[in-house]
DNA sequence: CACTGTCTTGTTGGATCCAATATTAGCGCA
DNA sequence: TGCGCTAATATTGGATCCAACAAGACAGTG
């Protein structure tokens, strides 16, 4: 399902670890990772750790000097509005595509899906990031496009998302914001109207972006200060 | 330029290296890797040429299976059409947003790299590669988003390109279409057109496609024959 | 008191060693 | 003769060792 079978089981695992730690702010963004720290918690050795890493650093999540070890990259807001306006292309490219292949079936999982994200229901901490994951997996399910679903997950795996949940949590209006864009994009698949869909995901991941591009400005804002 | 003096000299050195071997057709498409080789060949240790295969692993150049080594990946027909469906969806937002950039000295640039293409011309071999590189290098640079150039960069990292080349050099027909499409593209800029460009650009990335993707299938017909 | 040069220390990078595993050749048996 | 099992071999994966390098501490000097 991730893939393909494709490589080692370990120093898949240790990347898949370390970027679950990045993601879920254990390790917070712009801290140092040191190799043998990492392999002692992770009760490897070095070895795979550093293939890991090099892993990550093409992935573009962390960065690495040549003799100063890796760090978590601090991503600027403009770098973070352009990537999410690449996303939002690709994205609108999935609605479109989307549209001529979505069946009853998808369309009711769909409204399940976003049913998990209505502002007013009581949900678990933590899952909403998971509802609204799902909800994306499945369009990109639909559209049928494999490498355009890679293209977008190696994408999201450029930031730290748990900021993005975060965001969501922190605030109830984008709460609303991001449901009710949901349910646009919903209808627009509903109607075949392929146009609309397009442009409701283009909107929604934009705003999606703006406001992961504020967040990472107050918090440059507030950790530069001291 | 390249993006930032990240990482070590040698290990990125080493990746480049073997990514060459493999683009130029020096390494076929489907050869073993074996490292024990690379290392003697690029005179170095093995160390460095594990993680270079890690990074092109990750870039979806190569395939890793666990005890048996890395292999340059055949990409099916269908896998490099749905790429190249992204990809014309992005370099199609790339003409979009070169629109409003494009400056007069930059429309003479890109018509000075297509001239270089023009099906008449005398040009010494492979040159034609360079040139039709440099033609999107220049609109990708005008669009001024480095994360959607860095996002197409890494698409086109995932086929070997001399291939790409081959098809060009090997029907005068294609060559002709290469360098009329990009006329119209350049057409559409000066006219501040964004939505024609955004079209041509899409529909020229999608011609490409698709004579590189019927190359790998008449490819695969003759290899798997015997 | 400030500045500079050196030395110490910690961390990464490269090489090599050993273990794990897949492939293949060879042998025996039906 | 063909099939299956076993053993040899080749190749990768993981661990460890040593060298290279960068950062910081400290002392000495202007």
């Amino acid at each position: 399902m991730d893939d393909a079978p494709r490589s080692d089981a370990l120093v898949d695992a240790t990347a898949a670890a370390i970027r679950a730690r990045i993601m879920s702010g254990d390790i917070p963004i712009g801290a140092q990772l040191r190799q043998a720290e990492l392999a002692k918690t992770l009760g490897v050795s070095r070895t795979p750790v550093r293939e890991a890493l090099r892993q990550l650093q093409t992935g573009g999540l962390i960065e690495v000097v040549p003799h100063r070890g890796a760090v978590v990259r601090v991503p600027a807001p403009w770098d973070v509005r352009e990537t999410y306006e690449v996303r939002a292309e690709l994205e609108g490219l999935v609605c479109e595509r989307a549209v001529p292949r979505i069946t009853r079936d998808g369309l009711d999982d769909l409204r399940k899906a976003n049913e998990a994200l209505r502002p007013g229901a009581i949900r678990p901490d933590g899952s909403s990031t998971v509802a609204n994951d799902s909800f994306h997996t499945l369009i990109h399910g639909i559209a049928g496009n494999e490498r355009l679903a890679r293209v977008i997950k190696e994408i999201n795996e450029a930031f730290p998302r748990n900021v993005s949940a975060l965001v969501l949590q922190d605030n109830p209006r984008h709460r609303e914001d991001n449901f009710a864009e949901h349910e646009r994009i919903i209808t627009a698949l509903a109607a075949d109207d392929a146009e609309t869909a397009r442009r409701e995901m283009q909107a929604h991941v934009i705003s999606a972006g703006e406001q992961l591009a504020r967040w990472y400005e107050r918090r440059s804002a507030t950790v530069f200060r001291g």
